[in-house]
DNA sequence: TTGTAAGCGTTATCAA
DNA sequence: TTGATAACGCTTACAA
């Protein structure tokens, strides 16, 4: 391969003309420029990176810490970021699979050197450590965390908001009892969700039952098997507030092979707004959240954080607002100046 | 930040034992490297990568060039590597958005230094140029190309043999005619599968009908916006193998919204059998597409390469079987020792 | 077992 | 406008 010094006997002139040819500081004539260039052509050459960025403390890659990579929202966050760093002419260096403490560390200590920055996503509680740690490596943007750090920005998602606006919506169709079907414990998406329902029914005067409140994982498989444990609900409930799209999915997958219609006997709201769920039959009522957005902004709060270490740290939120679609009720009706869902008429009556 | 300079003075020893610590390189007294980690650790000293890989010409970083990032099929690509990756103690550069040769020739050379080698999709005819030019920087694994590249290995899935079995599948239930609707032209995948699909109604001894062949590019949209042309067909489908799963789904939800029950009036089949295809209704028979084994296999066949390279460039394909679900017909039964669907009751038979 | 010193391929600081 | 040359932080002969 060659090297700025293949290049610089080829065109005649020193190393460090080539270098600032590489550079474009303008201090170089332009006959010995196109020299230059004739010469990078001729070797096909193009500086390593390495070296560079050993002299200049500058590496133009972004580090990605992510506890997965499974799924679509993990997906979305990574093209949002891919994208908005090459159009900074950033790479982007993606490591996954970061969910305990020791693997963030190691993986963040490997990534020395390596990127200028890093965007770090921390859903769970004990990963808080780890983050405290890695903080004066590089400048840190947090992904939905649980928590703040001193000196790190962080963006996340109206994750309570979001909730309280879907039950909220249940509420206004009559729905009662209300079931939520939660995320995994010490995931903070799940728990604020679960905040957000709680609140909803607080704020409608409906009493705390902690029976509507049934475990789930996140995954399509445990919304599946949830189906019978509502059905046999001593208080069997009328909706579900599924914390993720994916358990709305699959408990919506499994009422149906059990001859229970959604939404007319038991309506289901999700989660994620996946791309797929406006396209389920029925087209699933869920709150939106644009993950690629949230990819974009954590590389625009990163790029602040570099090119100014002193500013103060910045956290956003992102908005998740609710998309009314058929499976709670498919009719919509203008109240108080706004479209709502109206219940349809409920089985047997 | 420390460096093995700061250690080593720390620790009472030369810069060439703390390196040796640091590489594990038996040759160091046992005593000497207790202090020399407790060095490490009062500084919380971690190597920097660009000097590092500047003198070991190894980077332990793989770079990955793809066409885009949106949807399942890239997500699981990319997490196949990641996770192959990782076990091997190695990062994973990213870089989206490369359908021209342009971008795909810059970012190569930007990545120069940064990677020791790199997974390059290609699935369009264009850039074979790109990939001539960036072959000799550093090893290549090729994912879905649509040509060979001497010296570089390449592994792609079994687009013709599925889309084949998915076709032999709809006539083995009796459907006449079957339309497909293709993918964007220009594009492998979507070529291979027509192929597939030209062949199975070849053997069959059906007569070709191009206007039986509809324009698709692999997006819901262009699924949904088929179904009037089916309908109205002069020689009426009474199945459509779309290219892709999302055009299936587009399509159907399309057909159904007209009041057109799949698959009793029209069967719809797909191909790469994403993650949601099992909870649709009625569920999608599809063919399966392995996308996280074929990032997991690509990393495979670069880390073989990076070992040796002067070994001999191998390429794979990954094989797409059928599954079949309801959307073709629901019942099943046994035929000559295997499970085959058979063909609903038509609708007004 | 340890230390000295020469790179690795750049950029950056001086002089010229 | 150019050219020497010293970093940058590490690895690796070669010596001791």
């Amino acid at each position: 391969m060659a090297t700025i010094r293949d290049v610089a006997q080829l065109a005649g002139v020193s190393i460090a003309t080539v270098s600032r040819v590489l550079n474009d500081s303008s201090r170089v004539r332009a006959s010995t420029r196109q020299r230059v260039w004739a010469a990078f052509d001729d070797l096909d050459f193009s500086p390593n990176g390495a070296a560079r960025s050993l002299t200049t403390r500058r590496t133009n890659v972004l580090g990605v810490l992510l506890p997965d990579l499974y799924g679509e929202f993990f997906s979305e966050v990574i093209r949002g970021i891919d994208l908005a760093a090459r159009r900074e002419g950033l790479h982007t260096l993606v490591s996954s699979a970061h969910a305990e403490t020791q693997t963030i560390l190691s993986a963040a200590r490997s990534m020395r050197g390596r990127i200028d920055g890093a965007i770090v996503m921390a859903p769970d509680a004990s990963t808080a450590e780890a983050i405290h740690r890695i903080r004066d490596r590089f400048p840190l943007v947090l992904l939905n965390a649980r928590f703040e750090v001193p000196g790190c920005s962080s963006i996340s998602i109206a994750n309570l908001e979001g909730a309280h606006e879907v039950v909220k919506h249940l509420l206004r169709l009559g729905h009662e009892p209300i079931a939520i079907l939660k995320g995994p414990s010490g995931n903070i998406d799940a728990e604020e969700r679960l905040r957000g329902y709680r609140r909803a029914l607080e704020e409608a005067g409906v009493e705390h039952d902690p029976t509507l409140e049934l475990a789930g994982d996140f995954t399509e498989s445990s919304g599946y098997r949830a189906a019978g444990e509502i059905l046999r609900h001593p208080r069997r409930p009328t909706a579900v507030f599924a914390a993720n799209d994916s358990m709305a999915m699959g408990l919506i997958c499994s009422l149906e092979n059990m001859g229970i219609d959604v939404p007319r006997a038991v309506a289901v709201a999700g989660f994620d707004d996946v791309a797929i769920a406006r396209f389920l039959t029925p087209p699933l009522t869920t709150a939106h959240v644009d993950a690629y957005r949230l990819g974009e902004r954590a590389v625009a709060l990163l790029l602040t954080a570099l090119s100014d270490p002193e500013a103060a740290q910045k956290h956003e939120t992102l908005p998740c607002p609710l998309v009314i679609r058929e499976t709670c009720g498919a009719h919509h009706v203008w109240e108080s100046g706004r479209v709502f869902a109206v219940r349809r008429t409920k089985e047997g009556e």
